[in-house]
RNA sequence: GCGCUUGUGGCGAAAUUGGUAGACGCGCCAGACUUAGGAUCUGGUGAUUUCGGUCGUGUAGGUUCGAGUCCUAUCAGGCGCACCA
């Protein structure tokens, strides 16, 4: 009987659906276990093979974990919010509603052929009014809630209110964007008006004046990780700084508790260290310093304390307020000149050209430990985000100030033994410390650090100041607050509205505030928001609903915020939905959350290791502290799958003439390789026929052969239209079945290595499954299981493959399970197994795997459940013992002959008989025996003289 | 520049974690069956060799009876961060 994959793929997956087979709730008598994938965004081109080799990695697991005995949860969704989705609806000129729709509609087309356990009554589109209700509830909950630095948890605003009112800022914790002082007599004399401006400062979710990253091209602001080298990650549109009141997310808040997880979750070390850098902690001191002639102070922070007898400029970012204070009149024209320049170039400019520029302010700082005056410059290698957006430049011992005062000839003083900086600055955190002060010289209160090692004078510094009120020790982080709000259509839109100008949040019983419809979707380079075009868009105060735009009086029917969220938004809780994904009352109930806990397996790419996967860990945390989440890390364990490449094929045109040449007789023409679409290439052997009806211009096209055959040539490239190396798995199921697609793409490697796809190897998979069908049908036709028992060889070889496949299944080694399998067939079609026990194990360890065949397989064996309900068997040590061992016998670690023995012969038994073989007697001729290492059933090594 | 990661046949890759390197698949070679083969089946396939061997896991050292595996240095590729003071 032949494997007729097209009729049972298509039975299985009819009969799986209408029985709702991968169906899970909640149940407390099975432990459960969360799998989940990163939920696609619906693109317009549909799933490449590169697309689902994460969601066969976890299906695999969930349907492991299943037969295992656990209540696995294994849903699917849609990230249908955000740029991608809608500038692929400007491109193609239609609505985003719609072509959301028409994408959605394909992938779940594609994605059911290929036979997964999802369970698709728990499907989300963040697009969804039902599922971005729960957004927009979290973002309310931010806007209501300040971070405490003492609790270090968010708490409500309200006790931050309440606190002003008694105290004032006195020994206040709470993390903020700028430190401010004011007493409870000053808060209360405020008008409400100032209050909220005051509060914006503590808020999570806040409304903040910030310099953004803007793309006038796509026509919004982007997060930091949305830009790479300049320009925007979509489009690779250029992108510049502008200063912008924006809705921001105080992840900053989190950053040591977003450091700390990491050390609790398992995940991969080059992701943690990515969030690591991105986080960026660093440890150092805050100084203060006073300004000559003037009454102006300011901070700076540094690493290297102990560098301050070094101090020969002080730096200030072009964007620091203290500029304009501390330009002397002299110096405005110049330095204006110098700041208009800076602010005309954009990210990328300013990263392509790293010239030194810079140009000095006219005013002197003084030293706080020798009272010298030092020139403050302006430049724009320092960033006016960072710290305090000044610094004090030590040339000696940091490249940066080195190569600015080399420029600007200012001088250059070595503070340690040894160090050479006539050529280059010393930047190593090493050596014994001299210079500071200076012989000769004399500091504060007889402070000096000569002959200490870095590392303590960086101490002693720090100790020093602290103790004299000079500044503190502080730690500053990287990781900036994300800049929540987007000038576009396609996205949730914040529940916010105006209230004389104070930003008030839609009341949470009236959420979801759903999209409207506007006549003009596309963004403006200006930055207008496109629901500036909708004419029902402001809120009715009293009537609590959304009502015409042309009745705004400013106190009972509102504007209502234009921007919409960021595509992060809401693909960061999504894994809390899925465990409860109908509820209309909460985000997700106790219950579902209690049961469910969070992620135990999350696969996906590591291009999210800075957006996605610390955003959602920011925002887990924070719905950690409400108690809606139940623990603090979403996603226990990560598995990063590889990115599969493309493997295009070209076909060699002879220069100027409409004829081709194989490949290995290319080199002696003058040839021009042509990209040749690889579905018309089969084991990189032209289709000669399809290549001449696929584009006019080659149907008239001449070949010089190699044999009778035209070989293409191949190289590794990304996967794209353009290359014409896009391989759709729907084509390689209609051709050899989603099992073969699925065993394939497991067979290519290991699941975290990046690799091209091949389609070559392919049928080696296919072969197998058929070898594994026609294990269970005799010559004949007829079903091949007996009754018989099994043979301790049947054993053997069905318990090797258990123990294996488990041990590879626990450990994602799928490419070796997968050899495992054409193994054990192998071996039991050459034993001519037909007992049932057997045939019928393996069937269950192939299902996850290979669904269809192994469901097919199973019925036929005779049951009328589902092979998910089958029990995972266990391996018996018992069946996989040898009766006797090859052991290889070693002369100086040389392998030389093997002996066979008894598998529980002794140490010394093995020696004995190894000593007095006659083999060894041939090697020992004329040697002299040192030593015998035995190691039992593995080896015998002689070490001879 | 800093951090992470990977280097093994013609190709994708294995290697019980220090014990016979190259499992398994692709490709290639030979044979069988075929009108035919880009179908199927069987066998072979690291290099070299005077057929005894010898050499082989990016390179150079080291530890060890024994190293793809551990240590040191170095080279190359991939990824991430990058004027972060």
């Amino acid at each position: 009987m032949d494997y007729n994959f097209k009729d049972i793929e298509k039975k299985w997956r009819a009969k799986w659906a209408a029985e709702k087979t991968y169906h899970v709730n909640e149940d407390a008598n099975k432990e459960k276990y969360y799998v989940l994938n990163m939920f696609p965004y619906p693109s317009g081109a549909g799933l490449h093979v590169g697309h689902p080799l994460g969601y066969i990695a976890s299906d695999i697991y969930a349907r492991y974990k299943r037969l295992k005995g656990f209540n696995v949860l294994n849903p699917m969704g849609y990230d249908a919010y955000g740029l991608p989705a809608e500038q692929y609806a400007i491109q193609t000129g239609q609505h985003p509603a719609k072509t959301t729709e028409v994408n959605i509609k394909r992938y779940r087309e594609q994605l059911d052929k290929i036979g997964f356990s999802f369970d698709w009554d728990r499907e989300v589109r963040t697009c969804d009014p039902n599922y971005y209700h729960w957004t927009q509830w979290a973002f309310e909950k931010m806007f209501g809630s300040f971070y405490c630095t003492k609790c270090q948890k968010a708490q409500p605003i309200d006790k931050l209110v309440a606190r002003f009112e008694e105290k004032g800022t006195e020994g206040l914790h709470a993390a903020c964007s700028e430190e401010r002082a004011f007493t409870a007599d000053e808060w209360k004399a405020m008008t409400e008006a100032e209050k909220e401006e005051v509060l914006m400062n503590y808020r999570l979710a806040y409304l903040g004046e910030t310099m953004v990253n803007w793309c006038p091209k796509l026509g919004t602001v982007l997060a930091n990780d949305e830009v790479v080298d300049g320009v925007s990650e979509r489009g690779g549109y250029p992108v510049v700084q502008k200063r912008m009141k924006q809705w921001c997310l105080r992840v900053s808040a989190y950053a040591q508790r977003l450091l700390d997880g990491l050390e609790a979750i398992d995940w991969s070390d080059s992701i943690k260290e990515t969030q690591r850098n991105w986080i960026g902690r660093s440890e150092g001191t805050e100084m203060t310093f006073a300004v000559k002639d003037s009454d102006v102070k300011f901070t700076i922070f540094t690493t290297r304390a102990d560098t301050i007898f070094g101090v020969t400029f002080m730096v200030l970012a072009p964007e620091s307020e203290l500029v304009a204070q501390l330009t002397t009149d002299a110096q405005r024209a110049e330095v204006e000149a110098y700041i208009e320049a800076t602010k005309k170039r954009t990210e990328r400019e300013r990263i392509a050209d790293r010239r030194v520029t810079g140009v000095f302010t006219g005013s002197y700082a003084v030293n706080p430990f020798t009272g010298d005056a030092i020139p403050v410059w302006v430049s724009d290698y320092v960033l006016a985000g960072y710290g305090t957006g000044a610094i004090m430049a030590v040339p000696a011992h940091d490249s940066r100030d080195y190569a600015f005062a080399r420029h600007f000839n200012l001088p250059i003083i070595p503070l340690i033994e040894g160090a050479d900086v006539s050529e280059e600055s010393f930047d190593a955190k090493e050596g014994i410390v001299m210079n500071s002060p200076a012989a000769g010289k004399t500091a504060i209160d007889g402070f000096s650090l000569n002959g200490l090692t870095v590392k303590e004078a960086i101490a002693a510094t720090k100790h020093f100041v602290t103790e004299k009120g000079m500044g503190r020790v502080k730690v500053n982080f990287r990781l900036r607050d994300a800049i929540f709000s987007r000038q576009r259509y396609w996205g949730e839109p914040f529940p916010v509205y105006y209230q004389n100008g104070i930003p008030r949040l839609v009341p949470e019983d009236c959420l979801p505030l759903e999209l409207p419809e506007v006549s003009r979707f596309l963004p403006t380079e200006t930055g207008e928001p496109p629901l500036g075009n909708a004419t029902r868009w402001a809120w009715d105060t009293e009537a609590r609903c959304v009502t015409d735009n042309s009745r705004i009086d400013g106190q009972k029917v509102c504007p209502l915020e234009l921007s919409t969220m960021p595509g992060f938004a809401g693909s960061s809780a999504y894994y809390l939905r899925y465990m409860d994904p109908t509820n209309n009352t909460c985000l997700v109930s106790p219950e579902a959350d209690k049961y469910w806990q969070n992620v135990d397996l999350y696969i996906g790419g590591s291009e999210h290791a800075t957006g996605h996967l610390i955003y959602s860990r920011f925002w887990n945390k924070f719905l950690f502290d409400l108690g809606v989440s139940c623990q603090e890390e979403p996603f226990k364990k990560l598995v990063n799958q590889g990115m599969i490449q493309g493997r295009s094929n070209f076909v060699y045109r002879i220069k100027d003439t409409n004829t081709f040449v194989s490949h290995g007789l290319k080199d002696q023409y003058d040839v021009t390789p042509i990209h040749v679409d690889v579905n018309i290439v089969q084991n990189d052997r032209l289709d000669i026929k399809a290549f001449k009806s696929w584009r006019p211009e080659y149907a008239t096209a001449e070949f010089v052969l190699e044999g009778d055959q035209y070989i293409c040539g191949w190289a590794i490239e990304k996967m794209s239209k353009s290359m014409y190396n896009v391989v759709n798995p729907d084509m390689i199921i209609d051709k050899y079945g989603a099992d073969t697609l699925r065993l394939y793409e497991m067979f290519l490697g290991p699941i975290n290595q990046s690799k091209p796809w091949d389609s070559n190897g392919i049928d080696g998979c296919f072969r197998f499954l058929r070898k594994t069908w026609n294990l269970y049908f005799d010559k004949a036709g007829g079903f091949a299981a007996t009754d018989t028992a099994a043979t301790p060889e049947n054993l053997k070889t069905l318990h090797k493959l258990i123990k294996k496949v488990t041990e590879d299944i626990e450990t994602f080694s799928y490419n070796t399970a997968v050899p495992a399998f054409m193994i054990a067939v192998g071996e039991l079609a050459a034993q001519k197994c037909t007992s049932r026990e057997v045939l019928e194990q393996l069937v269950v360890l192939m299902a996850p795997f290979t669904p269809h065949i192994a469901e097919e397989l199973w019925h036929l064996l005779g049951h009328d459940t589902t092979v998910c309900d089958a029990k995972w068997p266990e391996w018996n040590e018992d069946y996989l013992k040898e009766d006797s061992v090859t052991m290889s016998v070693s002369f100086n670690g040389k392998t030389r002959f093997t002996l066979d023995f008894p598998a529980d012969a002794d140490k010394a038994a093995v020696e004995n008989a190894v000593m007095n073989s006659p083999q060894t007697a041939k090697y020992l001729e004329g040697k002299q025996v040192v030593k015998v290492i035995v190691v039992p059933g593995k080896i015998v090594n002689i070490v001879v003289k």
